[in-house]
DNA sequence: CATAGCTGTCGAAGCGCTTCGACAGTGAAT
DNA sequence: ATTCACTGTCGAAGCGCTTCGACAGCTATG
């Protein structure tokens, strides 16, 4: 293992001059800088993390805490973490992978340790038992989500309430009056989560103002769950003509099952999803959507803490808009018969 | 920050008795064992990670690469991240998420820096130009998928030759003759990423023995791509009774399209998947369906690799046994007409 | 010409931990 | 009694790096 003396050495300066060549924080003359750096190559020199570390108490690392759960929104989770991971080396830093298994405690460790500088939470429920830590500690955090009480943290997460007001403008604006909601599997509302909730505030209360029956029901994923839904809305609501959709796994049962049942899409019915652009566009049916931004948020998930690690940072909110995009799933509701 | 030197003092010990405390490594009497470990309690001490690894050259952190892209088999790529993560913090171990996108230098600079003890590869590939760093440094690792040549390395993955075989002797028990392939999209093919090539291999030579005719044919996910495949083969080879779908996106377009074509499954057709049981178990249909066992994968992984560091460790080429679940979608092949 | 202020470099201290060798104390074997 | 092996503890060295203050050699200023 070559180290930084040995640089030092091969380029006949002193460890400090090497250290400063590639921190920056002092200026060193071009001279130097070049000789040092080709003793770097030559060496194949790699600084000691463990090292670097313990002398500037900072870790470079980022620490990402996924749910332990893959009973939901696996590929937006997948997708979440590829570009916080993608984000966070682009900045020099790494990311340390944690599940939500170990809970609070894993706070506790990885903020005692010191094994990261800072961390992003996913998944955070209304009233997360990790959140009084978070406000006690000193070092920085970002959360995808949003949890009941805000204060003193820094969240990222799509604006559903606004997601939910969305979908309810574009079925009203196309005529519809009875609509339903197909949403997250119960579980999912229980553990508070919040974000479906929220989804479906927005979208209550915009029907409201617009003079559209909503209709909501949580749904597992999977087609026999949502046969069983399906079947009770339209014994309760057989006008029926609009369906928004929040749990991705539902999708496509919905789409075979309304098939089955002779209702044409978007002729008879409309569908709206809440999913991934990747999903909406490989479905059977390319479906008109609000796309769950998943990079974004990682994205700005990691460039927030940032900026709070470089003490730019400021403790806020950002809703990111949601942007619906029609496609072939949506059309103007079927004249009364 | 509380150190291990406050903790002695307060326990009235030096500091490496308080050191082989928490290693282990020496006796130390039971009183005083307790006191140190009461001292710990009261002071909430955590210690320290970069001092840790700079005095004993071991982070405790294993390095997981996962494919950068999202195109494919996510959700299988995120349990056996989720199943590494998990398991390695039973072990004592931390895992760095690593994208594909640094490539080999990624693989350079976490072994140089000591950042990690020990990598994890997922999605190799056939001849994956990460491996010769691998066989270079003396640092473990463990891929999940299996390269051409695998001297010198350590692999964990599904059979996927048996696999292939499997659903050949399925489909010929129960009088099938003509079958087809649905296989992943042309991309994986071309990046040789070597176990679509192995299920069809096996599938191949198996059918050989059987008597039963094969026709293969790549498919990128989706209903339309699928519906496009399915009139070529359905063209070409009119008299196919059995599926074999390989690539999960194609499942339930798939199924939507025979049942739309008038082809009941499993009367006139039968289907088997290759995929996650969450997926088989998911569908429209209840799948028959090989498992891809990614917990285990990830578990095997990260337990081989625990065991290399430990020094119990041999190079060797672990492939897991499919195991074939007969479930709604397969059953006798109707007689000829 | 003395002084001040730069720039570029160095030496040394120290980050918090592990680990090695030393050694005092104890009980067993001679 | 003397030796021996063992147990439990300590002190000190050192892991590889960052960073602070010092300072030599300049150039600009009064």
């Amino acid at each position: 293992m070559v180290t930084l003396a040995e640089v030092a050495q091969h380029a006949g300066v002193s460890a400090s001059t090497v250290s400063y060549v590639l921190s920056g924080k002092r200026s060193i003359s071009v001279s130097t800088r070049q000789r040092v750096e080709r003793s770097i190559q030559e060496l194949g020199y790699h600084p000691n993390a463990g090292a670097r570390a313990l002398a500037s108490s900072r870790s470079n690392i980022i620490a990402l805490m996924v749910p332990l759960r893959t009973d939901m929104y696996v590929p937006v989770m997948m997708e979440i973490a590829i570009a916080v991971a993608t984000t966070a080396r682009a900045h020099g830093y790494d990311v340390l992978l944690l599940t939500g298994e170990e809970g609070p405690d894993a706070v506790r460790r990885v903020t005692g340790s010191g094994l990261a500088d800072a961390m992003i939470l996913m998944d955070v429920e209304l009233d997360d038992e990790r959140l009084p830590l978070l406000r006690e500690t000193d070092q920085p955090s970002v959360l995808i989500g949003l949890p009941a009480d805000t204060t003193g943290l820094t969240c990222v997460d799509l604006d559903f309430g606004a997601t939910g007001a969305l979908c309810a403008e574009h079925l009203a604006l196309l005529g519809h009056r009875d609509i339903a909601v197909i949403g997250e599997a119960p579980a999912v509302y229980e553990r508070h989560t919040g974000f479906a909730e929220r989804t479906l505030d927005g979208l209550r209360s915009r029907s409201r103002e617009l003079g559209l029956r909503v209709l909501h029901r949580p749904c597992e994923g999977g087609y026999d769950a949502m046969a069983l839904t399906l079947a009770r809305i339209l014994d309760e609501r057989p006008g029926t003509t609009g369906f928004v959709v929040q749990n991705e796994s539902a999708v496509e049962p919905l789409l075979a099952l309304l098939r089955q049942k002779g209702r044409a899409v978007p002729e008879d019915v409309s569908v709206i999803a809440i999913c991934p652009d990747q999903v909406a566009t490989q479905a059977s049916v390319r479906l008109t959507s609000v796309a769950i931004p998943a990079q974004d948020m990682g994205r700005h998930a990691v460039e927030h803490l940032i900026a709070k690690l470089e003490g730019r940072g400021e403790d806020d909110v950002v809703l990111i808009a949601p942007e619906l995009t029609v496609r072939a799933s949506t059309g103007p509701a079927p004249a009364a018969p």
